[in-house]
DNA sequence: GCTTAGGGTTCG
């Protein structure tokens, strides 16, 4: 049965939908009769395949209810629906966009996305021996003559249609052609614009296609609306045009679109799915069109007619050069009427410094300014009259393709902005010029394309590294990064004799086994993520006491602060113990008139002996923020004060070490701080863990602690994820999990 | 109502 596909369970299953009965989208609820139901939508939303283990995947896709009978509420009728296991990749495989699906044995949780998604407040959850999903192919339109009406018109989408008497396109060769026919084509794409606004009242896309036959065809496509043109993202891409009307312009054969037009795209790489880009409700495609795809990749592949790679990341890009960029974009801001600024990144460096541009908060759409680490990444892009209008209704987040870019040294002046000062000009910026010559234009990528996988991969892992920029996540990064379990991930986890770790040769219970059962026990579950605390990473920082495991918040600037400049105060005098040598500074004072303050510098004569001056001072009398700017020249530095004619350590609520950017405070209840000295000669370097030793200081470990509430269809429950915050990266990929 | 464009680098 072409175009029908069933899908089944690792079990014998096989049970047909119809021997169930069918529910509507907006009638189900937790309470639905699940055994014994089946859900029938279209595929609206089709998500990416997030890959759990070798064997194990999730899919999450968005049906709808299509049957026109149904008097569904709008609000109502989308449902998201999950599916695990192998079935998740059976089915990524076999569904496309605009398929209906009917579904069985699944079970019901609540949407934890309810809230985000507007959609229904249940999801579908398939999984298991019992899991089915039977999808089926829009039938093609009976009759290419009466296609415009039957596509706005499907009366009954849903039935899914065996007529045998299927009309079959051909398709001619392009070498073929005769003038003054319409024809069904397919083709490899070597040149093609962006839509973009023609004088009349359509969209214009301009593209050239070629085949086996190795003649050229240039083709133009009018459209009213955006969505009936071709989704062109690469040269290469294969392409699919039903009712081409042939025409002779400049002695050459041209194709130009007529009634009835419809077009489909794939990707024309060798070896990846051929999956139909379309917005198109009824779609003809079986596996001649396969065939077909599969056939001009390979030619494609074997005839070096493609250009060389213009898509480049902004590590090779060249100044001058012309290129295609792949990049999310961060943020924008309208500059002039003819100019709006985009500020994106691919997640790898420009060897040039790249050009930077100040531009005002209120209006700037998305964040005005990120980390200096994130900001040495981010390209700006000046696009230019008729792409401005394109630009407009782009949204900060969104993955772009900006074709026909152009790297430009030395272009420090921005209208309107104040840019760095620049004495060696040599600041790339990026100019995407008006016009359309060449492609030049826009494109936003689906999420689930190739590229955009591998971009956003990029941008992870960069976000991964980055410890001083802990991002925000969202929900559904929090659901992949929850879906995502230390095990599936690469060997480098590291093993550690307080962690406990499940592993899939454990069978997932429920929620409700886990509340039932002994306490101290190992579990693996699969659930949903309904919600989580604190949503700001940086507020899931904690301090740990590995001794006492007391819990602690990190002390915020002002508190510290205060307590640099209380013990400041206390400036009785003072004697140094033995073994250092002082110095003092005299620094102006807080506000005119104030008497002068003066800061005392002591280092250890044993590390001086060592010639070691610069690894370690301590320091009388500073504020925190003198006591940070020290930080960049002295490798560590330990707050002091005087006290009863003593030097002591600071309050432990302040950091008792400062070692460049970080700082390290230790536990109130376990230390027994004392000034003693460092002996640093078999050491290397000198470190938090040596510090702390030496002090009689309980050192204190940066977690990071989340509270989540997990859910599946038998239960909720409270979880705590906790990780040594060392660096995110590390959180991200060896998680454990304490059950309450 | 039945056109629009018909590739080929930039003002910034």
């Amino acid at each position: 049965m072409p175009g029908c596909v069933w899908l089944e369970g690792a079990g014998t299953g096989g049970q047909s939908p119809a021997h169930l009965s069918r529910i509507p989208i907006s009638l189900i609820s937790t309470s639905t009769d699940c055994a014994n139901s089946t859900v029938k939508g279209k595929v609206v939303h089709k998500g990416p395949l997030v890959p759990l283990s070798a064997n194990d995947f999730i899919l999450k896709i968005v049906i709808e209810e299509s049957d026109s009978s149904s008097n569904a509420s709008s609000q109502n009728s989308s449902i998201n629906v999950v599916l695990f296991g192998k079935l998740a990749k059976t089915f990524s495989q076999a569904v496309s966009q605009g398929d209906v699906v009917v579904a069985s044995g699944f079970t019901v949780g609540k949407s934890p996305t309810v809230h985000k998604d507007k959609l229904h407040p249940c999801n579908l959850l398939l999984s298991g021996d019992d899991a089915n999903i039977y999808v089926s192919r829009q039938p093609p339109p009976p009759d290419p003559r009466s296609s415009p009406a039957t596509k706005r018109s499907t009366t009954n989408p849903t039935e899914v249609s065996m007529n045998p008497k299927t009309p079959k396109y051909t398709y001619i060769r392009l070498g073929h052609l005769k003038p003054g026919s319409v024809v069904n084509v397919f083709g490899v794409v070597v040149f093609f614009k962006q839509p973009f606004k023609s004088r009349g009242t359509d969209f214009c896309s301009s593209l050239k296609i070629t085949d086996q036959s190795n003649q050229k065809i240039s083709c133009t496509i009018f459209c009213e609306k955006l969505e009936d043109h071709p989704k062109i993202f690469q040269i290469g891409d294969i392409i699919r045009m039903h009712r081409m009307k042939t025409q002779f312009f400049n002695d050459s054969i041209t194709l130009i679109n007529t009634h009835g037009f419809s077009v489909v795209t794939f990707d024309g790489s060798v070896g990846r799915d051929v999956e139909p880009r379309t917005s198109s409700r009824s779609f003809h495609f079986d596996q001649d069109d396969r065939r077909t795809v599969e056939e001009l990749r390979s030619w494609a592949a074997s005839q070096a007619l493609l250009p060389p790679v213009l898509t480049i990341p902004l590590s090779d890009v060249q100044p001058k050069a012309y290129f295609d960029l792949t990049c999310q974009l961060l943020a924008k801001a309208p500059i002039d009427t003819t100019c709006t600024l985009l500020r994106v990144w691919d997640g790898t460096k420009c060897p040039r410094t790249l050009l930077k541009v100040i531009v005002e908060p209120d209006v700037t759409e998305g964040p005005s300014s990120f980390s200096k680490k994130k900001e040495n990444l981010i390209a700006n892009v000046f696009v230019y009259d008729n792409h401005v209008e394109f630009a407009r209704q782009l949204k900060p987040g969104a993955f772009l393709r900006i074709y026909n870019l152009r790297a430009i040294p030395g272009s420090n002046k921005a209208p309107g902005l104040t840019s760095s000062p620049s004495e060696e000009g040599d600041h790339l910026g990026f100019h995407l010029h008006g016009g359309t010559a060449f492609g030049r234009g826009i494109r936003v990528l689906p999420e689930n394309s190739p590229d955009v996988q591998q971009l956003k991969r990029v941008i992870e892992a960069f976000s991964e590294d980055e410890e001083t920029d802990i991002p925000e996540l969202n929900d559904s990064e929090m659901y992949e990064v929850w879906c995502t379990p230390p095990e599936s991930l690469d060997g480098e986890t590291e093993k550690s004799s307080t962690e406990r770790r499940c592993s899939h040769d454990i069978q997932p219970v429920t929620l409700s086994e886990v509340k039932q059962s002994e306490p101290g026990q190992v579990h693996h579950v699969r659930v949903q993520l309904r919600s989580y605390e604190p949503h700001r990473l940086h507020q899931a920082l904690k301090l740990y006491c590995s001794k006492c495991t007391s819990m602690q918040d990190v002390p915020d600037d002002e508190l510290v602060a205060g307590l640099f400049s209380e013990a400041s105060k206390d400036s009785g005098p003072c004697s140094p113990p033995p073994w250092v040598l002082s110095g003092r500074v005299d620094v102006p004072g807080d506000s005119l008139g104030s008497l002068k303050r003066a800061l005392h510098i002591h280092l250890s004569s044993q590390l001086i002996s060592e010639g070691k001056t610069k690894e370690l001072i301590y320091l009388m009398g500073s504020t925190l923020e003198e006591t940070c700017q020290l930080a960049d020249n002295y490798q560590n530095i330990i707050p002091v004060r005087s006290s009863g004619g003593h030097l002591t350590l600071l309050d432990l609520a302040a950091p008792f070490l400062f070692r460049g950017a970080k700082r390290y405070y230790g536990c109130k209840r376990c230390s027994e701080p004392a000034l003693r000295e460092l002996c640093a000669e078999r050491v290397e370097v000198i470190d938090e863990k040596i510090v702390a030793e030496a002090l009689g200081v309980q050192l204190l470990q940066f977690v990071l602690l989340m509270k989540l509430e997990l859910q599946d269809a038998t239960d909720t429950l409270e979880a705590f994820l906790c990780r040594d915050a060392v660096s995110f990266r590390s959180y991200l990929k060896s998680s454990s999990l304490w059950i309450k």
